[in-house]
DNA sequence: TGAAATAGGACTATGTTAGTCCACATTTAA
DNA sequence: TTAAATGTGGACTAACATAGTCCTATTTCA
């Protein structure tokens, strides 16, 4: 099955609604609120994202994060990564792939999966987050 | 995770060895055995391509499968619907997705999600098995 | 100092995917 | 007519990934 983790879509979320309260700092508790989404979660992702540049963070009272970078400067596919680690379309073509797969070798169709895993990569590449704010 | 299961590369395998071995049958031992596939796990593979009639099966001795469509009448998209399921990119965009996601009200990005969905699924359904032949 | 916030490790629950096991049905060749 | 070779199909288990929870810091401000 091909899909978005319920963690890139909370990011997503989270993204839209700090990038549209721009000029005030949003709470974690705030975008839980309002999105629905459970909180503790959501705490791991925006602290991922705030380890990554994305976001920028301030702590203690009146504490809250805002925007690091524009939407549009957020592909997808880095989002993705960020949140859920090494992506890719076949197991054997993940970089840390380490755990031989026991097909490794006679895999008789690594070329076109390949091929196919680029042009994926290519699609999450464009979308940024601007498409989803 | 975005990925192709091992379940469709064994399919996508199987089905490039049965078209490479064009007017004999072809056991499931043998693509079991050449490519390095569980022998259970392949089988139950081949029957639901033998129901969704992409294969033709002949039982008993000398028995054993073959074509019943060309590959470019396979899309990727339908060879793995076939052998995983519905296919969606977010759990909210399945057909079967009564188990109401907690979010179907308060998403903020269903459209955006759903655009790229179709995307997703354009790539798969131009796809086809002979771009794995 | 204490409340409001982020930071982050450790854990659990749930669901999915991959793989196995077993009994049965069909066909053919000896 | 029987035995071997093959596909059929249900039930089960193992391994793994995802989603979610809990608890304890740490930082900041009033
Ligand atoms: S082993 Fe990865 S594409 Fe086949
Ligand atoms: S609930 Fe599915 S896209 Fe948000």
């Amino acid at each position: 099955m091909i899909r978005i983790s319920k963690k890139v879509e909370y990011a997503l979320m989270a993204l839209k609604f700090i990038s549209n309260s721009e000029h005030k700092l949003v709470t974690a508790r705030e975008i839980s609120d309002k999105g629905n989404i459970p909180y503790d979660l959501l705490s791991k992702i925006l602290q991922k994202l705030k380890n990554e540049n994305i976001l920028i963070s301030n702590q203690g009272t009146n504490g809250g994060y805002s925007m690091n970078k524009r939407p549009d400067e957020i592909p997808l596919f880095s989002l993705m990564n960020v949140i859920d680690g090494e992506t890719a379309i076949a197991e054997c073509l993940m970089d840390n792939s380490v755990k031989d797969c026991c097909l490794t070798d006679s895999c008789s169709i690594k070329n076109p999966v390949t091929v196919l895993q680029k042009e994926v990569e290519e699609l999450f590449k464009k979308k940024t987050i601007s498409d989803f704010v």
